[in-house]
DNA sequence: ACCTATGTTGATAC
DNA sequence: GGTATCAACATAGG
């Protein structure tokens, strides 16, 4: 599920439901999902904190402290925010923050996949794909030899782009997912860098990132929704993937 | 039973 | 350095 629109909502209810509140403990055991930190850890760097501010760069989150210490929260593949709920029966809440109102902040995450850590490296990161200028964009995805499908979705070179929203993108803009990144002219980039901005909007206005034209189409068997050509799968950059093969040839 | 699939990322090898 | 592959995780389905 999670790619940027999806975890821009998940920093909104952050924001506006979890600024203020002051921590009283934390559930950080996992230490799978809180590598390297050991447990107790992050606990004894957050206990007595009041959340201040929640902030996002790709589909990395970051919560700062009135004290300082800064808690990172990615939500991998199968990871939610849910504020003020029960505890998963199903033992899937990995981290969470414990309110002394009463409340929580967890991180549910079925495949383990998510982090919760202490001050995060966002150094790696591109610029965030929300964000990116048209130059920027030019320069950093539109070069190097891989299929442009992987180039978009390199966290390094632009932060926020996962598998759907990827193959979204690309059936907007025509551009096949195979094409060497480094061949693209000027104008196919900024296409795609047109197509990326809506598509990431139209995610978040609905909420999550499995929206767009092409997504209900993402099935074997499944027709280009604007030509009605049978749709091609196969993997792209190690991804399944689904593209027109007459539009985006 | 065994193999595949799945929205992510990172380490590792060429 | 850039690129490709595999592993990490848990579950569902053929």
């Amino acid at each position: 599920m999670p790619e940027l629109p999806d975890v821009e909502i998940a920093r909104r209810v952050i924001e506006e439901r979890g600024l203020g509140r002051r921590i009283a403990s934390v559930e950080d055991s996992d230490t799978w999902v809180s590598r390297p930190h050991g447990p107790g850890e992050i606990a004894q760097a957050l206990t007595g904190a009041r959340l201040t501010a929640a902030h996002r760069h790709g589909k990395t989150m970051w919560i700062e402290t009135d004290t300082g210490p800064v808690v990172g929260l990615h939500l991998g593949m199968t990871g939610g925010i849910r504020v003020d709920e029960d505890p998963d029966p199903r033992g899937w809440d990995r981290f969470a923050l414990e309110f002394e109102d009463g409340g929580r902040l967890a991180l549910r995450d079925m495949r383990r996949l998510g982090r919760a850590v202490l001050d995060p490296d966002l150094s790696r990161l591109g610029p965030d794909a929300a964000e990116v200028g048209r130059h920027e964009f030019r320069e950093r995805v539109g070069r190097g030899e891989s299929p442009i499908k992987a180039r978009v979705m390199d966290q390094n070179v632009i932060a926020g782009v996962g598998n759907l929203m990827a193959d979204e993108i690309l059936w907007r803009a025509r551009v096949s997912p195979r094409a060497p990144a480094g061949e693209l002219t000027d104008d196919r980039l900024d296409e795609l860098r047109r197509a990326t901005r809506a598509v990431i909007r139209l995610g978040i206005r609905e909420g999550h990132a499995g929206v767009g034209e092409l997504n209900p189409h993402r099935i074997k068997g499944g027709t280009c929704p604007r030509c009605g050509a049978a749709l091609e799968h196969d993997r792209v950059g190690g991804r399944t993937t689904f593209w027109c093969p007459r539009e985006q040839g």
